[in-house]
RNA sequence: GCCCAGAUAGCUCAGUCGGUAGAGCAAGAGACUGAAAAUCUCUGUGUCGCUGGUUCGAUUCCGGCUCUGGGCA
């Protein structure tokens, strides 16, 4: 029963505005395919014009799935994003059609491709404690790391501050050595043969494009999309700051840039630059992320 | 036309009591196994406006010129 077609991903990543969306539907067409979103912000129903999100035309066009089914106020992570991945695919596969992968975040595509160790579900308090450990005395969260198992030094140093906290919520919460659970067989989210295509563009193309694409974005209304959601969620009388953390949406690209010009706090060509410079250093830890992760699939 | 200030990295500027220079931003490289459009680390970048003079040696001091601000006529 079945061939190795059944079980075939083809994945289209690349940088922010190397034309993922437009060759997704080639794409499409091409393979009998349906598309399964992998764009960290794309899973949100807001801020449609600075997320890129596919046109009305684009998006009937085709079977798109994990776009814009989350509100602006749930979170998503890796993990998460792969189990629902995997599901649609495997319906996808049901109906004999070509799972499409599209999306610019490399965390979720290797971690799907790749599976994760079986680490615990760390708790709202551990993590909370965690960063406030991380914030107050940092030398002390590594101390406590390091003491509860040596052999971390040689895997995370000091410097690795993200894996460092995410260490010590592991270890507060099990007890247990975070390369303990490293050492554990993967969780695979799925049995599939993936094809990774990059979309490599020339560096000066590609900065070229996002910098016509921001200006194309303020044109087509990114600053009303911005005050109308800071409008529909309210809390105005919050501190920014509390905003953004509360509502993961604000980590779109030019987010907070825009919320700085509703503010009064840039001028209209600053907020411009601001947005292209913030939408180029992204594209550029893509590009890491593609060379140092995945880079047999790579070619630039 | 006169007076004043400036001219140093791609940009904004600091500095050298005379021994060819350094910050921020931009740029480049990298890390990243349940926050990833997040978070974090590292690295340079130079005819020091042009031209004479003084000096062993000038980007630095002096003169002239050019340009850019600002003021006065």
């Amino acid at each position: 029963m079945g061939n190795d077609n059944d079980r075939r991903v083809i994945i289209i990543t690349g940088p922010t505005c190397s034309g993922k969306t437009v060759l997704s539907l080639e794409y499409v067409s091409k393979f009998n395919g349906e598309i399964v979103n992998c764009d960290s912000l794309q899973v949100y129903d807001e801020l449609k014009i600075l997320t890129a999100y596919p046109t009305e035309d684009e998006y009937s066009a085709v079977l798109h799935h994990l776009f814009g089914f989350l509100k602006n106020h749930e979170k998503i992570n890796a993990y998460t994003w792969s189990t629902l991945a995997a599901q649609k695919i495997t319906e996808i596969f049901q109906r004999n059609r070509v799972p499409i992968i599209v999306g610019g975040t490399g965390l979720f595509i290797s971690t799907l491709t790749e599976g994760v160790s079986p680490l615990p579900v760390v708790s709202q308090e551990t993590r909370s404690l965690a960063n406030a450990l991380a914030k107050e005395d940092y030398d002390e969260l590594c101390r406590r790391v390091y003491e509860g198992d040596p052999n971390i030094q040689k895997v995370i140093p000091k410097e690795k501050h993200r894996q460092m906290i995410r260490a010590f919520e592991i270890y507060t919460e099990t007890k247990k050595s975070i390369l303990y659970f490293y050492g554990l067989p993967r969780i695979k989210f799925l049995d599939a043969q993936y094809e990774t295509n990059i979309i490599a563009l020339e560096r000066s193309v590609l900065y070229e494009r996002i910098n016509r694409r921001v200006e194309n974005m303020m044109k087509l209304g990114a600053i009303d999309e911005v005050q109308d959601l800071l409008l529909r969620i309210g809390h105005n009388n919050l501190p920014r700051q509390i905003i953004f953390n509360k509502f993961p949406i604000f980590q779109a690209l030019g987010a907070k840039e825009i919320v700085s010009y509703i503010d009064g706090e840039i001028n209209c060509p600053d907020l411009i630059e601001a947005i292209q410079t913030t939408t180029r250093h992204y594209a550029k830890r893509q590009l890491t992320w593609f060379k140092t992760k995945m880079q047999s699939e790579f070619e630039s």
